[in-house]
DNA sequence: CTGTGCTTGTGAACGTGAACACGTGCGCCC
DNA sequence: GGGCGCACGTGTTCACGTTCACAAGCACAG
């Protein structure tokens, strides 16, 4: 690996929160200096193989015949996935889920506090959720601005999902989160990714599906 | 592909709800009987070739020169998926992410009702939420039966996580989403999905620490 | 200072999924 | 009833990611 090769396989990227919380969750009880990658395999659920290659795109960080300097490696990790420092996000949309999503505290203690609230309806503006007020979504530029937010949530109904996305974008925000069961599109330039929780359990119910048996109680006339 | 050629890659099971989705969506305004691959494909966010295999694999469903008719596509699509029946749920946890979950329509809205809650504190059981007294976790086994439940969603914090999965299976349940940020092993006949919402934001920030200029304003000593 | 053992780093083989291109077959028009 | 055009179905090619296997190299012991 030469000395810049800086292009980190999206399958890697992936990857490295998860060695980052295995590695955070370690510090704990066992205070080992030093981890190798069959151990930290082991605590991400994945094989070794695959540890070494995706950290040797960091940088040979690792000593041989010894292993990993835990200590070290958060550092790097942290660095690399930009974790050095607090992302504030704004979510969009304080209906369920996004009230949800402003209470439930696995954000902010992992480094994404909510740094705004915003919502289309002007009779949940002045609302407080979680101890901020919803501010109204026209004012997402200035708010975007004002505090520095580069990450926005997208907690709406499917319907209004590409418009606040346009806005997000239009409001200076480069990275989107959709959590509304719908596509969106954005500029190349921003980073977008998307979680489907019913399309998760869909998928669940596939393989349910299949294990009960291949059309167990279904009469279907197949022509050929 | 011969006739009882069942073996659906991965990555297509994961897009089948997706063009379902789009299908979905589309009945509304334009009532066209027949789609087009090309068309599915727009709405869906895909490439059309990709569409086609897919579809291929559920059998050939399409008539060449006109498309896909829409019903029978909606139809066995649906089959496949297991979407031809509800699948009732329990959740696990009802802190802050738990009660989101019990709380946002989603899940109900496309045939995964909340059947049961249960938590492991006793403080929390008989609580009402979202219409649905909370039980406790010991009842599992009489819950998941009684109620006929073969999916479980974890949302507890990440330290109960694998307890609650082992009992999940221990109840009967062979499917599990999990929302906690652990890693939990179930048995390879138990299916497993995991949905980490901080782990996808550190994904994002990987991103954007990339397009705001490598190691800006972070100077590290780099021996090598 | 040399030998030994252990774990990393990585080239190469392998497998899976994506993209392509075109043959195939159906409907429609004349 | 024959020909034409269109969109599906699919064999093939290609790229990506995973896995394997082993050489490289560091620490430590003697």
């Amino acid at each position: 690996m030469s000395e810049r090769t800086r292009r980190i396989p999206e399958a890697t990227v992936a990857r490295l929160p998860v060695y980052l919380r295995s590695l955070l969750g370690l510090a704990e009880d066992d205070k080992a200096a030093t981890i190798s990658s069959e151990r930290l395999a082991e605590l991400a659920g994945v094989n070794a193989a695959k540890v070494r290659k995706d950290l040797s795109y960091l940088g040979s960080y690792g000593t041989r015949g010894v292993g990993y300097d835990v200590e070290y490696l958060l550092f790097q990790m942290s660095r690399e996935l930009g974790l050095t420092h607090d992302w504030p996000v704004v979510i969009v949309g304080v209906g369920n889920l996004g009230q949800a999503l402003a209470n439930y505290g696995g954000f902010t203690d992992r480094g994404f506090p909510i740094a705004a609230l915003v919502d289309a309806d002007p009779a949940k503006v002045g609302e407080m959720v979680h101890g901020i007020a919803v501010r109204h979504i026209d004012d997402l530029p200035a708010i975007a601005d004002g505090a520095g937010i580069a990450i926005g949530i997208i907690a709406t109904p499917a319907g209004a999902a590409q418009e606040v996305a346009d806005r997000l974008v239009a409001a200076g925000i480069t990275s989107i989160l959709n959590f509304a069961p719908a596509l969106v599109t954005v500029p190349a330039e921003t980073s977008l990714r998307k979680v489907d929780l019913a399309v998760e359990l869909q998928i669940l119910s596939f393989y349910q599906q299949q294990r009960a048996g291949p059309r167990a109680g279904v009469t279907v006339a197949r022509t050929s």
